[in-house]
DNA sequence: CTGAAAGCGCTTACAG
DNA sequence: CTGAAAGCGCTTACAG
């Protein structure tokens, strides 16, 4: 039934003209060629509904025209930043192979990467955190391109750049939100099993309360899986709870919820007694209620970046930084977070 | 700096044997080979850092070891199928391109189909109701071996098989739990772009009326984009409002949110004056306040059967259903969907 | 047990 | 403007 699929042999035949001429005339390059040529074997190629078998033309021209990006996760951030980047891909003319690493699971991500490098990929994107030093090693080994995303403090001579979420400004600017909206304390709710991408974040929290905090009081807290309740349960428990509203700086959007959901619960009213900002501007907080003030991702700048910075090695494109203020001179990228406030909803108090 | 890959030729030479040999213990095929060249060969292909050439290796055996995977969005529910469906395919050994059809654009469907079908994928998964006519002529003229997922009613020769949630079934189960706890009206509120998944949630929400319902009054919504606010209004406009409680079915958890939102938002107490149920079982059902109930989707389930499907026609090992009762000998089939009751957090009523 | 040779489907100088 | 030929890196009968 899996009938042979259609080849420049057959259509060479058919058309009466050689395999090179097929080839010329279907990749069109500068060679100049007759009309009548041109058009006997497009129309004999459509007739026999030739598809080019890309893996013979990538071997020949010794270039895969795949790019290959692992990320932690399909689900949240990196989904979207995944949908985005392998949308810009296309539209150059490359093919994006998108992995997760099961939630940064070395050996995962060292099977894909060899995956990866096996179907010679032309350039690979990682997440700079999940990358673990052997993994890189390969990588770079083998001469293969690469551009981090999210990865902090990389020796330069690794990747092409470093495209990262300023989640250090976006946290500051964050807490400056809060403590402007009258907060009395502050609370910072990191996941430390995230690491660097949580360093971020904590270290821009403290440099907030120390620009705009004053003398707050503050509390640090960190949030395993769905511990949300006895998050909320710590700060009800601290002096904090004398002086509110308690203003709360949220890992994500997802664990702000979470968090939210464990004020509500308890009783706490909110935005009243406790103003919470999440990360991310996920869909769901502008679901929920009230609903949560996030910090905005441009992925799509994330990706153009990214991308660029891997084309400009890959063809000759020079890349300009479409924001020539984030052009920082050095390897590392920031791209800037924007802050949502969506602290018009009214409040909110359980029942019984 | 990009240094030429080391290939079979560059081990033959090191090595002192033919690439026939090299290629033979590369590949520990039934050939039989002394112990010496084996460790000969190994020694030098590790020494050399060799890296076998996947794009050379599938050419030759005229096979990718590629499957496609086209689902309408990265975002929430296909995320995770994706997910689950990559890491199927990697251990059977293929490797899986994914592509998001940026939520069932026709042209950008048809253009990765193009893509995937001239890099000579071995099979094709598609979403069962984004596949346009065209395409799927495409891909079954190509003989490229195609499994559906969530396709109802497509004729049996097109494809292997149809991998399809049980949505009527879950919605049934759905209703049957929100009259079971005591609903005095009922409201299915749905998303019509959504099509035949949204059509199968429907009929098994009217099914589940017409065996539980007795005769409360019903009202069939439809949720746009978050019209949510909108929905809860007609509700507590209708007649509906004065036998409480009130039983909502809708299309997904997040969709569900947004109208619990609206409720609370609007001074309505759930779940004592209404009791929602959503679908999924997405992370955010319970990260939520109060909790939805919501139903849950087995994802490598249907992952396990597509990719068995697929495989059984690939290769020659014949496939049997993880569980019995859900062979139906037909191509369509269904994977049941799980209630999950949430009904324990207090109820909730917005302060001001 | 090992190797010479043909072949996978295309591209790309190069000669005409 | 067109085509013969070499080559991309591997696999696979087949002969020895």
């Amino acid at each position: 039934m899996s009938k042979r699929s259609v080849t420049i042999v057959d259509i060479a035949e058919a058309a009466g003209v050689s395999i090179a001429t097929v080839s010329n005339v279907l990749n069109r390059r500068n060679v100049p060629m007759s009309e009548e040529t041109i058009r006997k074997v497009e129309d004999t190629a459509k007739q026999l509904g030739y598809r080019r078998n890309v893996m013979a033309a990538n071997l020949s021209r010794q270039k895969s025209y795949e790019l290959g990006l692992i990320v932690p996760s399909f689900t949240g951030y990196y989904g979207q930043f995944a949908e985005e980047m392998e949308r810009k891909a296309n539209e150059h003319g490359y093919h994006m192979s998108v992995f997760s690493a099961g939630g940064m699971k070395p050996e995962m991500e060292k099977r894909h990467l060899e995956m990866l490098l096996s179907r010679r990929v032309d350039g690979l994107f990682c997440h700079g955190l999940a990358m673990s030093h052997e993994s890189t090693r390969a990588v770079v080994s083998d001469g293969t391109p690469l551009v981090l995303f999210n990865g902090w403090g990389w020796p330069a001579d690794i990747a092409l750049a470093a495209v990262n979420l300023d989640f250090a400004g976006g946290s500051l600017e964050a807490v400056r939100h809060l403590v402007q909206q009258g907060c009395q304390s502050l609370v910072y709710v990191g996941r430390s099993k995230a690491l660097e991408v949580n360093g971020q974040r904590l270290a821009g929290f403290k440099k907030g309360v120390e620009q705009y905090g004053g003398d707050l009081p503050v509390m640090l807290l960190d949030i395993t899986d769905c511990a949300a309740d006895r998050i909320v349960d710590e700060v009800i428990r601290s002096s904090l709870h004398e002086t509110q509203p308690i203003g709360i700086l949220v890992f994500d959007d997802y664990a702000a919820l979470s968090v939210m959901s464990a004020a509500l619960k308890r009783g706490l009213r909110v935005p009243d007694q406790v103003k919470i900002s999440g990360i991310n501007n996920d869909p769901l907080s502008t679901a929920c209620y009230p609903a949560l003030t996030t910090l905005d991702i441009a992925y799509d700048l994330q990706a153009d970046i990214a991308i660029g910075k891997m084309l400009e090695r890959l063809e000759e494109k020079p890349f300009h930084m479409p924001d020539a203020s984030m052009d920082t001179g050095g390897q590392e990228i920031h791209i800037p977070m924007k802050l949502i406030q969506r602290e018009s909803s009214g409040a909110n108090v359980p029942t019984l």
